[in-house]
DNA sequence: ATACTTACTGACCCAGCAGTCATTAAGATA
DNA sequence: TATCTTAATGACTGCTGGGTCAGTAAGTAT
């Protein structure tokens, strides 16, 4: 009993479909991604996909989103309710969060945006409407609460939440071109980076903890 | 009586032709420009193109060199020959260095290196080596002579000087992606970062920790 | 079973573009 | 002026790859 050639999977389909198309585009971008090649690696066919997403560039759109919105709610909620004091979170979540950047399907997004985002004046509009503004917001509220509570003194960082990420970018990028040329510990760059920050902006005790880091 | 029809001017030509590409790359990304329209802004034939251009591919490489190059010379020398202190030389030429970045050619070359370069080994073991171990080790030697000259406390950042230029990255994404969403004072955004790090680095006054560890 | 709906297939189409080459004319040489 | 070299042209080609659609068969209702 032969298996059937193929099964109807409607609600599977456009997940199996998204997620081949990151990986495709992981390897070669956007523009030199087949969506045949992708329809290959979901194990469809390339009118199947075309019954999902009406053109190449909308399959795009929905990759990006797929990746995008559920890691930066979780920031979000996690700044919202932690317990920690500012200091904690950053040295402990905080840190987690962008320590694992790197190696994630961000840094397909992010190579991808950079790419091609230009070109597509919506999808940039929208990543940056649910990532950047959003992702900011929650650091600045952060930071914001540090000062108030006393532990960070009162500095420009708080207009520039950016400087605190910054590095994170860094390290997404040195992943995906240098790091074969020229090997980077990404976590122990995002651990002194996150260490000179809290030094810079802490108030300061009598305590002169001067110690080498 | 009418001009030429065109000249023959095999000097220029070349310098032409890049600088015309680098304009058509940053509209639209390598792998969407036509060839014919690089030869058309460069006003030129594409049988011209490709009597100083082997391919394509060529052409990307010669941009990507002809910007990188003279770039990364300059800071180099800049730091080997320069009177000012560490701090000072941070404050000063560094600041301004990185505050130029993200409205001159290099913005546009680094979105085509984080587009393309995984599809072109031997241009990004290039770059690595050209750009990005130059630059680092210059810096490295900066933040080095800070503290043999007892200015900056020993730190992890000569370990990473990746740190110093990271904002410097992020605001030249930012530029190409966000700025019209979301305006970004760049310039005071580094400013501040150097402020940042420099606070975190310095030896607090009446500290005599020099370079001994 | 039988009829019916629709998820799915894959051969096909054709526009667009990298790369070629026979031809042309600018400018040097004498 | 006549001759020669080669910078420069642009029409042409072959192919690649996005997008289509007539047909097929999986599942469903009766």
């Amino acid at each position: 009993m032969p298996q059937p050639r193929f099964q109807r999977r409607k609600e599977q389909r456009p997940a199996e479909i998204t997620q081949a198309a990151l990986e495709a585009f992981a390897e070669h971008g956007y523009a030199a991604t087949r969506v045949d090649d992708v329809a290959k690696r979901a194990g469809v066919s390339k009118g199947l996909l075309y019954l999902y997403f009406k053109t190449k560039e909308e399959l795009f759109k929905a990759v990006i989103r797929s990746v995008v919105v559920p890691r930066i709610d979780a920031l979000k909620t996690d700044i919202a309710d932690t317990e920690l004091s500012a200091e904690e979170f950053l040295r402990g979540p905080f840190l987690e969060f962008i320590k694992k950047l790197p190696d994630s399907p961000a840094r397909i997004v992010v190579r991808l945006m950079i790419a091609e985002g230009p070109k597509h004046p919506d999808l940039t509009a929208y990543y940056c409407d649910k990532v950047i503004s959003g992702g900011l917001a929650a650091l600045r509220q952060l930071i914001s609460r540090g000062v108030r509570q006393g532990e960070f003194r009162q500095s420009s960082l708080d207009e520039f939440p950016q400087l605190l990420v910054a590095p994170a970018l860094l390290s997404i990028v040195w992943r995906t071109l240098f790091q074969k040329h020229y090997p980077l510990d990404t976590d122990k760059l995002l651990e002194t980076h996150i260490e000179l920050i809290l030094r810079a902006i802490k108030v300061e005790q009598g305590d002169a903890r001067g110690g080498a880091m």
